[in-house]
DNA sequence: ATATAATATGTACATAGTTATATATTTAAC
DNA sequence: GTTAAATATATAACTATGTACATATTATAT
């Protein structure tokens, strides 16, 4: 499982609650796995149960307690046996392409808006990775000396650039066939 | 629900059974949505409940009967209407992507081993796009005068063959920075 | 003849993920 | 001073998906 894996290798870093867990999820791993905080928290339960993590409650005066996790030796140990194992390829599901295979039976007008929303979409989470999280990444590597680590973030944010240029790239193209549809026949 | 309304979309094309709408999904949606054939009984059966679908049991001497689904006059009002809808943006899942962001604590060999097989994954999807997949979409174009339906399902192709082109090309990227990691450090 | 794969329809169980709700504190804005 | 937003920790209920198993027929290969 996953998001399992991805708490284990956040918690190697250092050890955190599962609300900050969840904050660094969005500066990171959001763009190609994500999960929601009670989800989180169940998966943190689990990992205690394994004895993949332990907790430290930090209690503080009229305050709610703060639930530290940190990951335990057996946890750093499935971290890398995990990671060793051969990668699953996942099932893409996209709703906005099912859209288009049936849009033969939508008003091509309607399409076009659906396109040119997803389009924005992407060219936004393009310009977000360069103005927000290339720089976070370069910060994260020179303030915390993780040089080493920032080398593997970049290939994923390289993912993520590369998807997005192509995902508008391939919504200029559809969009052109889809509005010389209209033009046609509408 | 995407795989209702998938479903919905392939019986507008022609009534059929569950197993063989399962089929339909193997030579289509597949590539952006899918489904088990445990999960496509239980939607059918949603469906019926709905009234969106309409099922005729076709008994046959000795054999277990089929249960021919066709859509309903509801059913496709539904299916324009979902057609109609804004699309979600999905949310990417791909633990490869979540290996390579811990890559730093990972051996780079067996890194790199993963993503040789990832990249024949796309690389193979790419080849099959070619060969089976575009000539079925002229097939049926043909043999079914679908014409105008075959446009939208080649941009759905277009989208498969552009984000394995793009997968395969960023893999030998990392795999190039993974590999110079291996010499300098391993 | 026998075995295997494909056709055909499901149930039961397990896993994964989302939405709604509850609670309480701290901080910033008006 | 009051309100709203952000911080912080969850539980309950629901939806979606996947795996294993059960059953029976037909067609194909050996």
């Amino acid at each position: 499982m996953s998001l399992l894996h991805a708490l284990l290798g956040l918690l190697s870093y250092r050890p955190a609650t599962g609300y900050e867990l969840k904050a660094a999820f969005e500066q990171s791993i959001y763009f190609f796995w994500n999960a929601t905080l009670p989800q989180i928290y169940r998966t943190l339960n689990q990992m205690r149960e394994r004895g993949w993590v332990a907790v430290t409650v930090e209690h503080q005066e009229g305050r709610p307690s703060r639930k530290v996790y940190r990951v335990t030796e057996a946890g750093r140990e499935e971290l890398r046996r995990w990671l060793a194992a051969p990668p699953e390829i996942p099932q893409p599901r996209d709703p906005l392409l099912v859209r288009v295979f049936f849009g033969r039976q939508a008003d091509p007008a309607v399409l076009a808006a659906h396109l040119k929303m997803w389009r924005a979409h992407y060219a936004g989470l393009l310009r977000r990775y360069e103005e927000e999280i290339a720089p976070l990444i370069h910060h994260y590597a020179v303030l915390t000396g993780a040089r080493e680590d920032a080398r593997y973030w970049s290939l994923t944010l390289e993912f993520g650039r590369r998807f997005a240029r192509m995902a508008v790239d391939w919504c200029d193209a559809a969009l052109a066939a889809v509005m010389q549809e209209d033009k046609a026949h509408g």
